[in-house]
DNA sequence: TAGGCCATCTGGTCCT
DNA sequence: AGGACCAGATGGCCTA
């Protein structure tokens, strides 16, 4: 059974897609490449138990035609002691059904790890455009999505005021809903860099943006890749640094322009750069790739977030004087409307306008 | 040791 | 029949 499922060509893209799969990651760290080693010998062992369980049921079987039917002794191996089940009658499960079965729940099992896979993929992905990434204390998988739901909220109300929020304000929004671990977290990665938040000077980056708005470059992925001296660990004393984390805003404007931008590392932007005055900026790294303009696109086509409001308040552990929940600063995030109304119609009609001359 | 997180298996449902 | 998707169950790992 084991050596014909095997051959078998039909189960074989499954068992070397995901082989190549595992394979493809050589590339990351070591960590992940053991992982998915790991996970590699799991799923091996644990489907040639699987195979073995049917080789040992169905010993000296192997040479029979799977469309074979047995109308013999079948069922009675398979149905054991247990009590016999009302309702409708099943089909008789021969011996080649049984192993017809078998093969499929194995190939099904391949495909729902690989579709697994493909599923953490992406939130890998998501992991690295969110503020507050690390390779080595990665994000759980809820908070990843609470977090990116918050971010994109966030931006999204700082396009339609064009306001700057403070960091205070920022910082709530992108926490709310988040566990405390993960809000201490992210509050303590964006502290980290407030003075840079707050200080307009490094947004100005050679007269391309204009001093009276609030320009914003988010390359969390530059950050994400720890590529930064701002960004490596050990740089500096702070405990999150040494975790590898760092916030946005250390690439925001501590590497806006750097050679850093250039890493042999960086996979290629997956979020598009931000200026917060109304206008996506064009300074990106890398080629116009049609995934970018994607990105565009789909930033051109927000149209609100969904109805759900952020359950829970926070206490953020920083020691801000504004980070009372509930108290915003004049320039803060208009949180408790934020879903209610939006004018977004001039932000979008000027954001149309640029990309459309 | 309890709890959180995760990967995997598994059976059910829906669709092609 | 088979694939995609989903949710429940289970066991392993890690951390407070």
């Amino acid at each position: 059974m084991l050596t014909r499922l095997f051959s078998d060509p039909s189960l074989l893209p499954d068992v070397q897609k995901y082989s190549a799969w595992a394979e493809d990651s050589d590339g990351e760290d070591q960590n992940i490449k053991d992982e998915d080693q790991d996970a590699q010998d799991d799923m091996e062992a644990s489907d040639l138990r699987g195979s073995s369980r049917t080789h040992s049921e169905h010993a000296g079987d192997d040479d029979e035609d799977d469309d074979a039917e047995e109308d013999g002794e079948d069922g009675e191996d398979t149905e054991g002691d247990r009590p016999k089940k009302r309702g409708p009658k099943k089909r008789k499960m021969t011996q080649a059904r049984i192993e017809r079965s078998k093969v499929r729940r194995i190939k099904a099992n391949a495909r729902e790890r690989t579709r697994m896979h493909d599923l953490n993929s992406a939130l890998d992905n998501l992991r690295k455009v969110v503020p507050c990434y690390s390779k080595t204390q990665k994000l759980s998988k809820i908070e990843t999505l609470r977090l990116a739901k918050n971010y994109i909220w966030a931006l999204s109300e700082i396009l339609r005021s064009g306001k700057r929020p403070d960091l205070v304000s920022y910082v709530q929004t992108l926490c709310k809903g988040l566990s405390q671990p993960t809000t201490n977290l992210v509050a303590g990665c964006l502290q980290l860099n407030s003075r840079n938040f707050l200080t307009e000077q490094q947004c100005q980056d050679g007269g391309r943006y204009s001093s009276g708005s609030f320009s914003m470059h988010s390359y969390p992925y530059q950050c994400a890749r720890l590529s930064s001296p701002h960004c490596q660990p050990g740089s500096n004393s702070h405990p999150l640094r040494t975790h590898g984390y760092c916030s946005a805003y250390d690439s925001l404007y501590g590497g806006s322009g750097s050679p850093e931008y250039n890493s042999p590392e960086y996979e290629g932007p997956l979020s598009p750069p931000l200026c917060i005055n109304g206008n996506f900026s064009l300074k990106h790294q890398g080629s116009g790739s049609p995934e970018n303009e994607k990105g565009y696109h789909y930033s051109m086509h927000y149209s609100g977030l969904p109805g759900s409001r952020p359950a829970g308040s926070h206490n953020l552990v920083f020691g801000s004087s504004g980070a009372r929940s509930g108290i915003h600063s004049e320039n803060g995030l208009p949180y408790h409307d934020m879903h209610l109304h939006h004018e977004r119609a001039p932000v979008y009609d000027e954001l149309n306008a640029f990309f459309h001359n």
